[in-house]
DNA sequence: CAGTATCCGAGCCGATACTG
DNA sequence: CAGTATCGGCTCGGATACTG
């Protein structure tokens, strides 16, 4: 899901969009991944740095434990999510969004108020044009 | 890239954020596709319904025809881009945005814009944390 | 020019089982 | 409780070749 580093590191910084390695690219393929965009909901609709592993599978509901691991693991390690341990057996993990993961809900809120607004017209477009094609 | 129907059409029309067929999933599907957000962009630069198929392909480096095609055949049936046909030997295909496609531009620019902001930070942060889990 | 057809490798993701 | 390990299916997307 998230490539540890790319093969050019200054292409992607030059900000040159047509480049395969361009930020929108990365985020998208970040952001693109099945349950990353849902965790960050959860989390930023949560106390920060308030929410234990269980809790979060509960709340994302459908979740395997290894892919709430890996995604986790992906948003930790790009610095959006913040992770505390707290004692040894049994262990607490609390998880919560850091001020860059709460940043981008900004454009995830975006991605979110345009997809309850307008959905149902893809949906109705893509009705249309599959009866049209149907009938051959 | 983009399926034909939901299994069960309702539940995405509910609005519930949670059901793995809610809008915002199925969005991110769409625009999380290598070509889509790309496709978009350009087409939406360009005057309205004024782009040929080899300009655009031109214009998005890197994508072969095939996924050009592909692409743009599940942008036009979701009604996000118009296509329009001339002559028949040899055929010129023009391509562009509808309405609704444009009304997309919205949050694929907040997208965009937290991505050439921010990217770096994720850099950065995925640098240190590789460096530290390395050293074992 | 603007596609379609086919093959194929890579990686996402789910199911299941195991551990400190 | 909070993970890791492993296997396997499926889809995305690239390369190549062909067509009206």
């Amino acid at each position: 899901m998230t490539p540890r580093t790319p093969r050019t590191p200054e292409a992607g910084a030059r900000g040159d969009l047509f480049d395969p390695l361009c930020p929108t690219r990365r985020l998208l393929d970040r952001i693109g991944g099945k349950w990353t965009s849902m965790a960050v909901k959860v989390l930023a609709e949560a106390s920060p740095d308030e929410v234990r592993f269980a809790e979060l599978q509960r709340r994302m509901a459908g979740v395997s434990q290894k892919m709430l691991s890996v995604t986790l693991q992906a948003l930790c390690r790009d610095g959006l999510v913040s992770r505390r341990v707290e004692g040894t057996v049994p262990p607490r993990v609390y998880y919560g969004l850091t001020d860059l993961g709460l940043s981008l809900e900004v454009p995830l809120a975006a991605v979110r108020r345009w997809a309850e607004e307008h959905m149902a017209e893809i949906d109705r477009a893509q009705q249309l044009a599959d009866t049209v094609t149907e009938d051959m």
